[in-house]
DNA sequence: AGTATGCAAATAAGG
DNA sequence: CCCTTATTTGCATAC
């Protein structure tokens, strides 16, 4: 069974898929994914011919003579995530990370007509986000309580949405079953959500930021804070579909927690628990990413050694050189493909 | 000083 | 453990 995913053969196709929401900005975002400028990178290899395989050999060997010499310590320079082993245990408890809300994909409709009433596009998203057989059912996005695990649990349920499948026969939607999935996946109820959040949230007095760390003392289960640019784009409804059915209940009850708490007028400053951290995101220095473009020009897919070796040498941590390389090779196919284009 | 966004790390899930 | 593919986020910085 797993042939399924033959049918991409990238399907990070350029193309411009679903914008998700059609009003509201325009996400360029999504658009410029999908317009990929493929640039770079490759354009030296004729120019800098030689500087490139200089560089990539000059890296090589500098890999080579690294293993020798054993640093006595390396201070983990950059930000890192908790992720593996290593870390200094701030907090030892800490599983693996958070919040990673819903994953299911999205699938790229194609086709779909740029404008058309949003309606329809709204009935689409209605009609294809949805519990479909086999799911757990009671609720797609809601009810986030995972025992512990981030919510990875809830995922994966709306697996594969189907693009478009009219409603059954006749309208049993109202069905007596209890879900509500259908309400909060609802394109329109996210979007008048995101809406009443953003009115609610500012009266508040509260900005993006705040609400993005106040998550955390929400103490739910996989949750963790939350970026700036996390809420931003939920209030903006620039998310995909399924990231704003996964937010939305958590920013509800934070949006509820919050206006409680007011009312008590007895805010709380406790600003943030030691509970789930945000996910936090390495910057390389454009010098270890020049390092690291050499030894890919190469090498693209560096052994387990070979990627501690360079990890070392830059002094990176070796689980972010291999997600490097893992981004890169991904980032040459996207770029490869749409050069086809 | 808040809020958008580009680019791309980090993650999730199936192999 | 590592890879790939698809996606979710976040750092930086532009607005």
């Amino acid at each position: 069974m797993m042939s399924m995913n033959s049918k991409q053969a990238f399907s990070m196709h350029p193309i411009l898929h679903e914008p998700k929401y059609p009003h509201l900005h325009t996400s360029s975002e999504a658009i410029r994914r999908a317009c990929l400028p493929a640039p770079q990178i490759q354009g030296n290899i004729f120019a800098g011919f030689d500087e490139t395989l200089l560089r990539g050999a000059e890296a090589l060997a500098a890999v080579d003579i690294v293993s020798q010499k054993t640093h006595p310590f390396k201070p983990d320079a950059t930000y890192h995530t908790m992720s593996s082993v290593s870390c200094t245990p701030t907090s030892s408890s800490v599983h693996l990370h958070h919040p990673s809300v819903l994953t299911t994909h999205h699938p790229h409709h194609h086709h779909h007509q740029p404008a058309q009433g949003l309606e329809g596009e709204l009935l689409d998203h209605l009609n294809s986000a949805l519990p479909l057989g086999g799911v757990p059912g009671p609720d797609v996005g809601s009810t986030p309580s995972h025992p512990h695990s981030h919510m990875s649990a809830i995922n994966h349920m709306a697996h594969h949405s189907q693009p478009m499948n009219m409603s059954h026969p006749h309208g049993l939607a109202s069905h007596a079953v209890i879900s509500g999935p259908e309400t909060e996946t609802d394109p329109r109820e996210l979007e008048s959500f995101a809406e009443r959040f953003k009115q609610r949230r500012i009266k508040l007095g509260v900005t993006q930021a705040d609400v993005g760390s106040a998550l955390a003392n929400l103490k739910i289960p996989g949750v963790g804070c939350l970026s700036q640019s996390t809420i931003c784009r939920f209030e903006s409804l620039t998310l995909s579909h399924n990231n704003m059915v996964a937010l939305k209940p958590i920013l509800e009850a934070w949006l509820e927690e919050a206006e409680r708490a007011q009312r008590e007028k007895m805010t709380k400053p406790e600003i943030y628990t030691g509970g789930d951290k945000k996910r936090k995101r390495t910057s390389i220095a454009a010098p270890e990413k020049r390092s690291l473009e050499a030894y890919f020009a190469v090498q693209p897919r560096p052994s387990s050694e070979k990627i501690a070796a360079i990890a070392e040498k830059l002094d990176l941590k070796k689980n972010v050189v291999r997600v490097w390389f893992c981004n890169q090779r991904q980032k040459q196919k996207r770029m490869k493909f749409s050069a086809t284009y």
